[in-house]
DNA sequence: ATTATCTATAGATCTATAGATAATGC
DNA sequence: ATTATCTATAGATCTATAGATAATGC
């Protein structure tokens, strides 16, 4: 339903509330893939359309303009993370190495996403200012989703206690590794698998949050 | 010398070598002030002739087209940059403490290149294909000023004894997470301030690096 | 009748250049 | 003569909309 309340704040012209969510849909799906490919800017609206496989005028009549599209396509993307991040810290919550488990799933998270999120990362600074806002707020929730979870790990022991501050850093820290590999794929991934990938960094975000007090060895 | 290799590979109609460079010096530094506010795209080519003082043109006699302008701010901005690092390096280098020295050092250069570092990051795409390539290029020049740094500390026994592979990434991360201050500071920057920032990463970087065995305490 | 869709295009750009003019050096 | 600069604009977009047409439901 959080989707449906943002989904409904781009105005539009037509009444039939499912068949709205259905051809933006469609049309984000079809956008998603030029943007990754050619950026936000050098996609024309036509294409876009084409590729929706509807006529221009029609695209219109679900976006006032061409940033609502882009402001879509972040929002699905971060729902889509959102979704990814909580599946993966649900499967990998609880028992021993949980902080392992969790890194792995989340950088996982980010390698099938990669495009995406470069694309974000890219795109966002052509949000008109209230949705680049609404875009950074999705961003901070995704990092709350690790904040979480390492909190409860700090809180039972399973990692050394660490203050708030150094919880929330930490999480930013995971989200932006996480990232880097996104980022910097150009180079990490003609030198690491995705597996060399995340053991090393995993091991090296034990270390940052221990600082070699393993807890239970 | 390196500089002026680079500048006259772009190509130019005009004749006189120092004339082209300092044209192009005033060009970019027009262009690189709106690339922050406005971006590259919703910047016009007029816009960036009337902010350099003169006709559009005289700029088209210094460039080609208007990719070519993004590529020689990207390579001034990288140029900066390494010079910032290499003397921040060199400053910081030797004695005890030097990693943390080196770190604060580094992250100091990203928070007076902030708007510049975010920007290559959301405009390196919009490069044609070569151009590119020579921009991540220059983003691994520097990353490599860091894994020399941190090999000299690794053999030194100044820092714990880490493979190649090791330092290359760790190099990576402290380039990354000095990143993040450029591009989660619309969250950070209301959190923490610089000094704060560094702080917590630094001792989370070295509890990274040595993995608790501090090396001589 | 109402709703959704389409075609055709107004209107507003913006990049890049042609061709004219001014400045410089022999 | 050569080099650098300018003005004016060709030519090519591209976004967003007006107004016509088709589909749907009463």
């Amino acid at each position: 339903m959080q989707r449906v309340h943002r989904t409904t704040a781009i105005p539009t012209q037509v009444k039939d509330p499912e068949l709205v969510d259905r051809r933006r849909r469609q049309i984000a799906d079809a956008a998603v893939k030029l943007f990754v490919e050619k950026g936000f800017h050098k996609t024309t609206t036509r294409q876009i359309a084409r590729a929706a496989d509807i006529s221009i005028g029609s695209l219109y009549e679900y976006f006032t303009c061409k940033e609502d599209i882009l402001y879509l396509v972040c929002d699905f993307i971060h729902s889509e993370m959102e979704r990814g991040v909580s599946t993966a810290m649900a499967r990998a919550a609880g028992g021993r190495d949980a902080l392992a488990m969790v890194i792995r799933e989340y950088f996982m998270v980010c390698h099938r996403m990669s495009d995406f999120i470069l694309m974000i990362y890219q795109e966002t600074q052509s949000l008109p200012r209230q949705w680049r806002q609404r875009v950074l707020e999705n961003e901070l929730r995704i990092t709350g989703l690790l904040i979480g979870v390492l909190a409860r790990l700090s809180q039972s022991g399973e990692l050394p206690h660490l203050d708030e501050r150094s919880v929330e850093l930490t999480a930013h820290n995971i989200v932006v590794l996480g990232h880097m590999w996104t980022f910097r794929r150009w180079f990490l991934g003609r030198h690491y698998s995705i597996d060399a990938y995340i053991e090393l960094q995993t091991s090296a975000i034990l270390r940052m949050c221990t600082g070699g007090q393993v807890p239970d060895a």
